[in-house]
DNA sequence: AGGTGTGAAAGTATTCACAGCG
DNA sequence: CGCTGTGAATACTTTCACACCT
């Protein structure tokens, strides 16, 4: 539907600029079911919660894709961007402990709205294993290396207890999945070359609490952002 | 005059440092509860899953509080960092959406270890209402405004849907909620001065994809990415 | 000796501001 | 003319390496 790229692009992506992209395209999808045919880059920017310059030198790394004068075309830059998050192919997950958390992620619907596939749902507790679940059966966790290998799953997802994320993700590198997202509130100890990513409820009510005390003590000083200096 | 008398301590903690006090928060907590007194800043980075610089560096922005040629120590430290974040006094938190993803927080016991006290569950579905969840009644969204002011609540946490988190949002700052913990995948517009954090499921997945995908495109380059690390 | 605290260096990220293309 | 793409400036973060304290 659209034409070949015209060359592997630099693979030299910041990492803040990899976080971002995930959000940009949230935000041009949402234009494409809109019919918005074309975007600036101020107006895209301001649906995604950054500001323009940041936006644009972001999507300067994946290439040249915007025309001066006019903007993005809203759905070749989708396509672009999803392409670069490797969204175009399919990759599967599985989900080890099924308690609320686990449930809230197997029926998160919008899982990336196309690119990941649930493939595999494990939990311990053999009162829970059989149970459907979002339309899979719960397996038991002693199967885990056989639903990654029969199901080609790439991504594991530890949402069980503090005290068994660790051994959950021992299993997952040994039978090679090499990416791991964690919600278990525990620093894991992986191999090189073993890509893990964590999200931590408390960690960011804490953050919250952090800066909510500092408005609260400087009171009627720091707005909790610090103010623009001027300069030039 | 340069002098400055006032101001006990340089209240300019670094964000990147602030996101890292809560894990070492954590694993301080886990060295308490086995009897350890004191920790050098190399083995607590190791339980931190940071290098020991950052960490010496990270601390150093709290005080010195530190014993050179020993090493911290936990219970001291623990207090320090915890007062630093605002735990020593208790936020009360209001959770709106109890589906799958509320139920899950709001039966998160390790919530803060203590800091935080979940004080009023809201849903928009009448079924849902009335209904006990984790030892609380589930209130109608109608009474945000009175759950907020009768308990004092400074942080809410949005879990709903996408379509509804803005419209929570809004109610949420105007009784004066101005700490916002942001589950749905979109990005809140709130005036200047409230403070949002965002997690986000398929975003998290995304940029697992992105490294995955490096990963195997480059082959034999790119050790894929660091491990242990969040961002935000 | 042993390990913290910290300047200075190196590496990233953001913002500015404008040349130049459509 | 408007808006992208981008060097240059600025701001922030991490890492190094060692002086200095216990």
């Amino acid at each position: 539907m659209i034409s070949r790229p015209p060359r592997p692009r630099d693979r030299g992506i910041p990492e803040a600029t990899v976080a971002r992209l995930p959000v940009y395209l949230r935000a041009l999808q949402a234009l494409q079911e809109r019919r918005t045919l074309t975007i600036s880059s101020e107006a895209l920017a301001a649906a995604a919660g950054v500001n323009s310059a940041k936006l644009r030198k972001d999507l300067s790394h994946l290439g040249s894709y915007g025309t001066r004068g006019v903007g993005y075309e809203v759905e070749y830059l989708v396509y672009q961007i999803s392409r670069e998050l490797g969204l175009t192919q399919d990759w599967s997950v599985a989900i080890v402990g099924i308690g609320n958390l686990g449930r809230a992620l197997a029926n998160y619907g919008g899982f990336g709205t196309r690119g990941f596939r649930i493939a595999a749902l494990l939990d311990a507790d053999p009162t829970m294993v059989g149970q459907s679940v979002a339309g899979l059966k719960v397996g038991h966790i002693d199967r885990l290396e056989e639903a990654v290998r029969d199901n080609g799953v790439s991504i594991g997802v530890i949402a069980t207890p503090a005290g068994s994320a660790q051994h959950v993700a021992n299993r997952f590198v040994e039978v090679g999945v090499a990416s791991i997202l964690n919600f278990a509130p525990v620093v894991l100890n992986v191999p090189e070359g073993v890509d893990v990513r964590k999200v931590d409820l408390s960690i960011e009510l804490q953050i919250l609490a952090f800066h909510a005390q500092r408005r609260a003590d400087g009171d009627g000083r720091e707005p909790a952002d610090r103010t623009g200096l001027e300069l030039t």
